[in-house]
DNA sequence: CCCCTTATTATACGCTTGCATAATTGCAGG
DNA sequence: CCTGCAATTATGCAAGCGTATAATAAGGGG
């Protein structure tokens, strides 16, 4: 009844900053870009609308800066498996793959994520330009790992067989973001695991680490 | 000047349907839900905005009837490559697989589409029932072809082959549609077959149907 | 040929959106 | 303690949204 003014803590611009970006990247991943508008991620992030333009420039620039984000943080979680992964070759390919293949990576929030930036990648040159480098980023990641595989084979079989397995993991990962209730506890892993093995034509399973 | 009063002529009551939803896939395809307008789908079906409540009770009316289309329409293709594919199971499956993983399927605009419906279909019952019931159509479909492959697997493995099957060339599609300019001619179709083929332990290129 | 049904257009309303700008107030430095 | 800066809130606006309702005309049946 009061009409008082609201009371508010002044942060670092660098937390303001980052809790705008997370605001936002969860409202884009439960219903979409449409979803994620300037009052609703100003509310979820405990903060008045006005200040969202105080720290960017639009929103356009806001939502660039949270695809941005986000695909920094998927670049990030996938170098540090590696950093504490196994040694031998077959050993760390079946942790990279399996950790792809379980939560929190495979996850409908996760999907709802990615796929809510898709129109925005199409005809954004700028974030076209982010999502080409992660995705090659990884399949690099992956085809290092394949690579250092005991056996021989040319490049081009090599480039064949990363975009495949990298084929495999998104075809799993989306299954598993879109309908998780259809497969069991850990199935997704296995079954990557062992489709992985079979393109590159050993056996990988044994390699599998626990859930 | 005159303002008159725009002429129209009377179209069937399923011709018009058809036209909105057609109009509403194409702008949901390359903006997402959020571009797809009351004013918008209207204005490319050629028909001012009220008409759409005349057809349809809401929007959101509109848009699962646009789902439902855009879902039976995909299966419908589907099911017409077996019609015309070969009688040998390898050639049957990979007519299928390949079929899968070439224009007009692979195609960023079918991605687009694809995307911009995830999250009604995660919040809206009946829309995921529909999803649902696609998927497994065609993974169903997909099994079918790849038990009358001369061999014998317990159904477990076969479960097992038909999703890993599934998720290559899901991912495939996915990374075709998302970045096409990556990929040679013909060169996702190829690696599919080969890879569904090394899944299942056989060597499908051979009957790889020409582009 | 005219009339009646209804497919179609036109207009208006209330709400939400992104954005601009003015008013406050937290807080650090003297 | 107080003074100044800028982080934050408050308010307002034009445009676009989905929807409701009234006006019009297309075109087939008598």
């Amino acid at each position: 009844m009061t009409g008082e003014r609201r009371k508010f803590r002044r942060e670092g611009e660098e937390r303001r900053r980052d809790a705008l970006i997370a605001a936002a990247l969860e409202l884009v991943a439960e219903g979409g870009t449409g979803a994620a508008t300037v009052r609703a991620i100003a509310d979820r992030a405990g903060v008045t609308p006005g200040l969202i333009r105080h720290y960017f420039q639009s929103k356009e620039d806001l939502t660039r800066a949270a695809y941005r984000a986000m695909m920094d943080a998927m670049n990030a979680d996938n170098a540090s498996v590696l950093e504490t992964a196994p040694e031998a070759p077959e050993a760390r390919l079946a942790a990279f793959v399996a950790a792809s293949l379980r939560p929190p990576v495979v996850d409908p929030a996760s999907m709802g994520l990615w796929a809510g930036f898709i129109h925005m990648v199409q005809r954004d040159p700028a974030m076209a330009a982010v999502h080409e480098a992660t995705y090659l980023h990884y399949r690099d990641l992956l085809q290092g790992l394949i690579a250092a595989l005991p056996r021989d084979t040319d490049a081009a079989t090599l480039r064949a067989q990363a975009i495949a397995c990298n084929a495999v993991i998104d075809g799993l990962w989306l299954e598993g973001g879109a309908a998780p209730h259809q497969f069991g506890p850990d199935e997704l892993a296995r079954i990557g695991v062992t489709s992985v093995g079979a393109i590159l034509g050993i056996d990988l399973l044994p390699h599998l680490p626990k859930p």
